[in-house]
DNA sequence: CCACAGGACGGCT
DNA sequence: AGCCGTCCTGTG
């Protein structure tokens, strides 16, 4: 069948989609924004989206998701890759930039910005503050086993990330077994908030991006960073530039020349990449941090 | 054993 | 409004 430009052929519980385009998954599960897809021994990614367990590969143009039906990509696969939008009309744009920018596009050229879950991005995001990646990874892996659906797949178990609900139905001294130190106080603050209504999530996407920004900075554990990497992982705003320690590093070391407070290059990164510059952030960071700028 | 890495918060000017 | 000490855990 064909769907948006995109032809996709069954062969039992797998698909292949044909005709896709700047897509590497080492690319875009290893840049930081997605912490539940796990490399396996042939090369391949299985990820937990969802309530759904898949293993996907990719080769000349073929997006092979082992786990899927048709339906399952119209519904969830096109939009959770980003499917839709034109990564090589994007690349092609911030190349002419300046050098510096054509060297990170290059660097990391099959990136995609995802369209992940809000809820489970919100938690992830409020995690990753004063954090690192392997240990997010592994806080978030442990309240998923702790309050998630199990699901079977392929001979070993997985598990879905707990809604809101759920969250804000355990106990602070029940959470702290998932070793996320002072930040199980925010999760459980913040599923508090959520459960009770006094932050609407269902509207972030209408608001315009300050208002979306201000909104979620009223939850606990959330700032300005984890705020703008939560609109720009979930896919609600895509006009943020989420400035931690390695954009902030990155930043200085190939636009400004000297140190730079946030401030500063959120407004140099706003109008000199203008619409792209959520886009430009990841570029940069994948490249600053696989490369460790500014690092002796 | 200690140094260090990583953002939000809250108390201080 | 801006500065800075503190929060927790894992790694070298």
């Amino acid at each position: 069948m064909e769907y948006k430009g995109y032809s996709i052929k069954r062969q039992g519980n797998t698909i292949i989609v044909s005709g896709v385009r700047d897509f590497n998954p080492v690319h875009i599960f290893e840049c930081g924004q997605s912490f539940r897809w796990a490399k396996q021994g042939d090369g391949s990614y299985t990820g937990i989206v969802r309530d759904k367990v898949v293993n996907i590969r990719f080769e000349e143009e073929a997006l092979t998701i082992n786990n899927a039906s048709e339906d399952d990509f119209i519904e969830l696969w096109y939009d959770y890759f980003d499917l839709g939008t034109d990564y090589g009309s994007i690349k092609k744009q911030l190349e002419l930039k300046d050098p510096f920018l054509n060297e990170a596009v290059h660097y990391g050229y099959g990136i995609r910005l995802l369209k992940q879950d809000l809820w489970e991005t919100l938690i992830s995001f409020i995690i990753s503050s004063n954090n690192n990646i392997p240990r997010i990874t592994k806080i978030i892996t442990a309240i998923a086993k702790t309050y998630g659906q199990e699901i079977d797949f392929g001979g070993c178990r997985y598990y879905t990330f707990p809604d809101y609900t759920r969250l804000a139905g355990t106990s602070l001294e029940q959470l702290e077994v998932c070793r996320g130190g002072y930040r199980c106080k925010y999760i459980v603050q913040t599923a508090a908030m959520v459960a009770e209504r006094k932050v609407n999530l269902d509207r972030l996407e209408e608001m315009d991006t300050e208002k979306a920004r201000a909104e979620l900075m009223k939850l606990s554990g959330i700032g300005p960073k984890v705020a703008d990497c939560i609109l720009l992982f979930s896919g609600a705003h895509r006009d943020v530039f989420p400035t931690d320690v390695w954009v902030k590093r990155v930043m200085e070391e190939l636009y400004f020349k000297r140190e730079a407070g946030i401030k500063e290059i959120q407004e140099f990164a706003m109008s000199y990449f203008g619409e792209l510059v959520g886009f430009a952030q990841q570029y940069l960071f994948y490249y600053a941090r696989e490369k460790r700028v500014g690092m002796k």
